[in-house]
DNA sequence: CAGTGAGCGAGCTTCCGCTTGACTT
């Protein structure tokens, strides 16, 4: 009997997989790449034509001797990883690693989970494509080369443990720059000119709203013209009806998954991928990271009869979705429920509300266009150019809108409520003048980027992969390139001119609320100078198509066209002479800002960045005396802090006064504002204000802090509690770092929520015991 | 855990893309 062995990438897939094959095959999961560049050093032999120094990663060395261990027992190897450039490697790397000496080798691919896709796959191996692994290597490398040899220029020029990369340092371009033209933009205002007309109807009367067909820039014009429609007559001349259609949004993909999560249920985009993995790892639904937007046939067949069933022939229309995403590679299926029969999942409630969506997203691609009636109605002015028009729809069938409307960013307009019928009117009607006003209206900056829409951002670009969007955002939330910010609504007084039959044009004012945003993504100054420092240096890295470029190299690689060192070479020596002459020619940056001179001493005050953050100095550094140095507090940046703000920070470390004979000393440190009192250090709540606090609060602190000391103390003497005996000696309970537990026969079990450790039973904790010990050893089963 | 920032020099930091599991006190 021959054995194989299957490996694929997932382990969720291997287990699916297994249930299709026979007893004769074993299926094991590689769990990615098992070998990479070492990550010590730059680990490619330049001078021998970019040779790269492969190493089986930290984490990967017990999972390859298992494999290992399986080849030995096998006949027959199938290495099934994704069907793309990194899958492609990862199967490469597998043979190259695990001694496959006198087996039998093939290597296979499908994107459908089915037992008919993997029979297929089964009955047409081929071998591993060395192009496309070279096309994988050539990134690996090239990336590599990037980010180690930019990464310590700006060490040394800027400040430690920075980072740049092909990724990260676009992504935290585009939010610098869209930053500037935030601040640099100016709003405009302009007037808006809105009518009501009384529309007669055989029940009351209607008022159709209206919106003159031009805009005013200023108040005079505005005005003007509103003067005008007193005894003006106003005539219906077109009444325009037609049809429209509206399509579903393809099924989800990551990016659009992680988009649409953000704006309809808040998570943020790494949040959205952990739930997205539990949902995937319960089985309720498709791999998580992909870019493709295709369904498979089991899938469409599936999804249609859910339609069918639930509403009918009526509400049906497969639709194949083709990807026009850049360098998409398509391994997987697109994210939907692995059986759309399951409308709802037996989970908690965020796996649930994710899952609602991918159900209804993926239910919505199949569904008909929703058929709307638009009506347009235009009114005449008499004497003017000028026309009031509104539009309205009526929704003629509902179809896929039945159960999904996508959402939009927004940057864009919001989508127009589905339902808005405008009263029946005839052409040529004569219609009455209600009220009439024109309302002031300022225009408003680009929204900045949010986490969803920066990864839609990349996306476009062709930038990064689905596996990379959440890790990225936290890289450069991590460097502090940039941070997450509210911004609070600025209260802007907006004019209003009404039109008054008797009295003309009456003003009055309206409070508008302008620039409000949540949760996006700002640049910090080490953000905007590493920015300004990459541009000035490496602008070809920096480019919003250096990937796309290379993206196309990486293609003919694949295709054999080009040799992957050769194209490496060709980027890497005019590179790397950039790279040494950076290092030597460049000045140190630290985004340096003078702010005045300070009153007391006249010497210079200056904003700047420092070894350990943002920082004022006053004096100059080259200067005999040594200058005096404060770290700026959170929010403050060298571009916004004034010289006043500046000097204040020198008021730290602040001697409030004694107690107990000691100094009591109140500063900031590297976790924030505390109190120093002798050797020991309390931490200050928000409220407190180190600039402010006085004696007495301190002294109020230090008390406190004393008394949760003591009882902490007191508590501990009661432990290790003794719970009673049982068959392999004392179950003791304790509390640690990771809250209550109890320990038996040197081994320790985490305590269940709703108990006590104090007042556990024995009987209780025995049970606890047992069930913990059955829960191991199930998970070694696995 | 609660400093520092110049300069000296040791030794450290860093990329992107593929995948999950950790198990402490």
């Amino acid at each position: 009997m021959t054995k194989n062995l299957v490996i694929v990438e997932s382990p969720a897939k291997a287990k699916t997989i297994e249930k299709f094959l026979g007893k004769d095959y074993s299926v094991m999961s590689s769990y990615g790449h098992i070998r990479d560049l070492a990550k010590k050093e730059m680990s490619i032999n330049v001078d021998n034509n970019y040779e790269p120094e492969y190493q089986i990663s930290d984490d990967k060395r017990k999972l390859v001797a298992d494999l290992q261990k399986a080849v030995k027992g096998s006949d027959v190897v199938w290495l099934a990883s994704d069907e793309d450039r990194e899958g492609e490697a990862i199967a490469w790397h597998l043979q190259e690693t695990l001694n496959l000496k006198g087996k039998e080798v093939h290597r296979i691919v499908f994107n459908e989970i089915t037992k008919t896709a993997i029979l297929h796959a089964i009955e047409n191996p081929r071998d591993v494509d060395m192009h496309l692994v070279d096309a994988q290597q050539a990134r690996r490398v090239l990336d590599r080369l990037v980010g180690y040899e930019i990464s310590p220029i700006l060490w040394s020029k800027i400040k430690p443990a920075l980072s740049a990369g092909r990724v990260q340092s676009v992504a935290v371009r585009l939010i610098v720059e869209r930053e500037e033209e935030v601040q640099n933009f100016e709003r405009q205002s302009y007037f808006r000119l809105t009518a009501s007309f009384a529309v007669p109807s055989e029940n009351a009367e209607k008022s159709l709203v209206t919106e003159l067909s031009r805009r005013f820039d200023t108040k005079d014009e505005a005005e003007q013209f509103l003067r005008k429609l007193t005894g003006k007559k106003f005539t219906v001349n077109k009444v325009d009806t037609k049809p429209v259609h509206r399509t579903p949004a393809p099924p989800f993909t990551t990016s659009t998954l992680q988009q649409d999560a953000g704006r309809k249920l808040g998570f943020s985009v790494a949040r959205t991928m952990q739930i997205a993995q539990q949902l995937y790892e319960s089985g309720y639904i498709t791999y998580m990271r992909t870019d493709s937007v295709n369904l498979s046939d089991y899938a469409l067949g599936m999804t249609a009869d859910t339609v069918k069933s639930l509403y009918g022939e009526r509400f049906l229309k497969q639709r194949r979705y083709t990807t026009k995403t850049k360098g998409a590679q398509e391994a997987h299926e697109a994210i939907r429920p692995t059986n759309m029969a399951n409308t709802t999942i037996n989970a908690d409630t965020s796996q649930k509300r994710l899952y609602d969506l991918i159900w209804k997203r993926t239910l919505a691609s199949q569904m008909s266009d929703a058929e709307l009636e638009k009506t347009t109605i235009e009114i005449a002015i008499e004497g003017e150019q000028e026309h009031f028009a509104c539009t309205g729809e009526q929704m003629l069938f509902e179809g896929f809108l039945k159960v999904y409307m996508e959402s939009v960013d927004d940057e864009e307009p919001s989508p127009e409520s589905p339902e808005n019928i405008l009263p029946a009117i005839d052409e040529g009607a004569t219609l009455t003048l209600q009220t009439a006003e024109a309302a002031q209206h300022y225009t408003q900056h680009q929204p900045r980027y949010s986490e969803a829409s920066l990864v839609k951002k990349l996306e476009d670009l062709g930038i990064g992969r689905p596996s990379t969007y959440a890790p990225t955002i936290s890289t450069i939330l991590k460097r502090e390139y940039v941070i997450k910010e509210d911004h609070e609504p600025e209260t802007v007084e907006c004019i209003v001119l009404t039109l008054d039959k008797s009295l003309g044009v009456k003003v009055s004012t309206r409070n508008e609320k302008y620039g409000a945003e949540k949760g996006k993504l700002v640049p910090t100054d080490i953000g905007t100078v590493v920015n300004k420092f990459l541009l000035e240096h490496f602008d070809e890295i920096l480019d919003y198509n250096f990937t796309a470029t290379v993206e196309k190299d990486f293609d003919e690689i694949a295709t054999g066209k080009k040799e992957w060192r050769k194209v490496i070479d060709g980027f890497y020596q005019p590179f790397h002479r950039n790279i040494l002459s950076t290092q030597q020619n460049s000045r140190r940056t630290s985004g340096q800002r003078l702010l005045g001179t300070d009153p007391k001493s006249g010497k210079n005050v200056y904003a700047k960045i420092g070894r350990y953050g943002t920082l004022v100095q006053v004096g100059d550094t080259n200067s005999d005396e040594k200058p005096r140095f404060a770290s700026m507090k959170k929010g403050q940046s060298i571009d916004s802090i004034t010289l006043e703000e500046a000097m204040n920070l020198f008021e730290l470390p602040r001697t409030v006064g004694k107690f107990e004979d000691k100094d009591v000393v109140v500063s900031v440190g590297r976790f924030g504002p505390y109190v120093r009192h002798g050797d020991k250090f309390y931490s200050l709540s928000k409220a407190d204000d180190p600039y402010e606090i006085t004696l007495d609060r301190c002294i109020a602190i230090i008390k406190v802090k004393r008394v949760s000391e003591a009882e902490k103390a007191k508590l501990k003497d009661l432990y290790p509690h003794t719970i009673g005996e049982y068959d392999a000696g004392t179950i003791t309970s304790n509390i640690g770092r990771y809250g209550p537990y109890i320990t038996y026969n040197g081994e320790n079990f985490r305590l269940p929520k709703n108990f006590d450790p104090l007042k556990i039973t024995l009987d209780q904790a025995i049970d606890v015991v047992k069930s913990s010990l059955e829960k191991k050893s199930k998970s070694k089963k696995k």
